[in-house]
DNA sequence: GCCGTTTTCGGCCCGACTGTTTTCAGTCG
């Protein structure tokens, strides 16, 4: 889509002219950059439409702009662009990304080293050429190329999955600390995005010198960006920064609201907040000089005539029109999940029993579990073949008996299902006999081979294998894994539609490394009626408790309670599967 | 360069922190 093809050459533009020295149009070409990055509608279907007029009607898109914006599309290319390019020719996108490297950096660098780019950037700091330049000095140099190591590690942003424990941890120590009165995650961990950028945390303290102290000597910090009284940042070892701040008792709530985000959500919120002649920063929410809310997000949103807003759900999609007219969904619980359908037992590749696969979803306060091996089509996952299914099929009615015996048992409401992972073949029958699936509580189906089909192919092989009247749920439905391999070429309409018709419960996979569905297919689906169910995939008992990932991307989905068949008791759990 | 309950000119978000310098510019979020 040409809207993030001009949104980056306008943030470029905005550089440049930074760099240039030159005031506010800066500002206004990052203005029009971000309204272009969020657009739903493609700027092409806005100038065939209407034109110029149409595009200049885009907020933040005046005259000079929309003309740049139509050459653009007419010719591919921006006059004005390729001239600031060439006045400047440095890799602008690459050296912003060094940590602490700015466009008036960036300018003195070219001109007195003529440094262009990440390399001849790191090459001169190795040499201590940048050091003795005016205005830089020792720590600059060495911040650089330590920012450089960083970038060739790490390559962006860390998976939720891994950063979340991580955080926990270094939360219950903050926690912990006398001097911490409150402390609150923030930003995108606390919005639960399925990757992270870095982490931030909100304290209140009346002693902001101890907090910040024992934060940078937190066990694995390797670097202290920076430290003062209320904020301080540092790179831990994974790989990954950690912000704090310590802000007043009075202007948590807004500050909470303000570092949680989305950016997005945040810019039409202090709109309102500007509609209303009032205005909204960290430091709470104001009426000219008077402080009017700040001490809760509640009190926030509310002082802004609408309901609080759930932090997996703002993304500026719909939720605070939502907020406003009092038709938010009352999205599912963290505690709502009365069951795992997706485990895997030591009968196939997995490394636990299928009783300590079950005594840990009891633990978990489960009411029942599913136990859904792989079958013989993945040799290397040691698939069950016809026979064996059936074996386990005796030993899961066995164990069943023994959580509740006819005289009345030790756990009577606990339940083992029995059912399995097939795979879906190329032509869209799955590897098991028909006859033999029929004997099974539930039987998921999944791509596990074949990934590049052609668009059409690959949605026929799903739709065929939901048509099955055996096959329950689909698992992993687009194929995704986050960083590595790209969803299948499918129609996600036409699957979803067929899920309908048909009946198949669609999988919401909870390991953080799929998150599959992700939160737009999911709240496709609801809008669709389409159920779900959100399993874990887990080879492992202790897998079973990614279980809070899957239900943080319903939430993100705007999934509810009704929408997740595995919030149902077990009865009516049945009752969905075919 | 954009925008308008400050409406065709004169503002544009701003506070915190670092590094280098000696009162502040640059960067970040």
């Amino acid at each position: 889509m040409k809207n993030q093809e001009l949104a980056k050459i306008f943030y470029e533009i905005a550089e440049y002219l930074e760099m240039q020295g030159v005031a506010f149009k800066p500002y206004a070409y990052q203005k029009a950059a971000l309204t272009l990055e969020t657009l739903e509608e493609s700027v092409e279907d806005i100038y065939r439409k209407d034109g110029l007029k149409g595009l200049e009607k885009i907020p933040g898109v005046g005259e000079s702009i929309a003309l740049k914006m139509e050459e653009y599309l007419k010719t591919g290319k921006i006059k004005y662009y390729q001239k600031l390019k060439k006045q400047t020719p440095v890799k602008i996108d690459e050296l912003t990304a060094v940590e602490g490297m700015g466009p008036q950096k960036i300018k003195i660098l070219y001109e007195k080293l003529k440094i262009k780019d990440l390399k001849s950037l790191e090459k001169a700091a190795q040499s201590h050429k940048i050091a003795p330049l005016f205005g830089f000095g020792e720590k600059t140099e060495k911040n650089i190329l330590e920012g450089i190591a960083f970038l060739k590690r790490s390559k962006g942003r860390f998976l939720l999955g891994e950063i979340l424990p991580m955080a926990k941890e270094i939360y219950q120590k903050l926690e912990n600390l006398k001097e911490v009165e409150k402390v609150d995650m923030a930003g995108s961990l606390r919005r639960r995005q399925e990757t992270i950028g870095d982490v931030d945390f909100l304290v209140i303290s009346e002693n902001p010198k101890k907090v910040m102290n024992f934060f940078v000597s937190l066990p694995g910090v390797i670097k202290v960006w920076g430290k003062g009284m209320t904020k301080a940042s540092v790179r831990m070892s994974n790989g990954f920064d950690m912000d704090i701040r310590v802000v007043p008792k009075e202007s948590y709530g807004a500050a909470l609201q303000y570092f949680t985000g989305s950016k997005d959500h945040n810019i039409v919120i202090r709109k309102i907040a500007m509609e209303k002649k009032l205005k909204l920063s960290e430091y709470g929410l104001f009426r000219g000089s008077k402080m009017i809310a700040g001490k809760t997000e509640e009190e926030v949103y509310k002082a802004l005539g609408m309901n609080w807003i759930p932090p997996e759900i703002r993304e500026n999609r719909g939720e605070i029109e939502a907020a406003i007219n009092n038709t938010l969904p009352k999205i599912i619980d963290y505690n709502d999940i009365k069951g795992d359908l997706h485990c895997h037992s030591n009968w196939d590749g997995g490394e636990n029993t299928i009783l300590e696969m079950a005594d840990k979803a009891m633990e978990m306060g489960y009411e029942y579990i599913g136990i859904s091996d792989h079958t013989k089509f993945l040799r290397i996952e040691n698939g069950l073949d016809e026979k064996q299914l059936l074996e386990q099929h005796k030993a899961i009615e066995k164990l069943n008996y023994r959580f509740h015996p006819p005289a009345g048992g030790l756990n009577s409401k606990f339940q083992i299902l029995h059912g399995c992972e097939t795979n879906i073949l190329n032509d869209g029958s799955v590897d098991i006999k028909d006859e033999v699936l029929e004997k099974l509580d539930f039987v998921i189906a999944g791509i596990h081979s074949n990934f590049k089909l052609s668009k059409e192919k690959m949605t026929a092989r799903i739709i065929k294998a939901m048509e099955n009247p055996n096959i329950d749920i689909i698992s992993h439905p687009t194929g995704r894994i986050i960083k590595k391999r790209e969803e299948y070429q499918i129609d996600f309409n036409e699957i979803l539609k067929a899920a309908k018709q048909t009946g198949t419960i669609l999988e919401i996979n909870a390991h953080p490394v799929r998150l599959d569905l992700n939160d737009q297919n999911i709240r496709r689906a609801k809008e669709m009626g389409v159920k779900m169910i959100i399993n874990t995939d887990a080879h492992h008992r202790d897998q079973m408790k990614l279980m809070e990932f899957g239900i943080a991307q319903a939430r993100r989905g705007w999934a509810e309670k009704k929408d997740i068949i595995n919030t149902q008791p077990l009865e009516k759990l049945l009752g969905y599967l075919k």
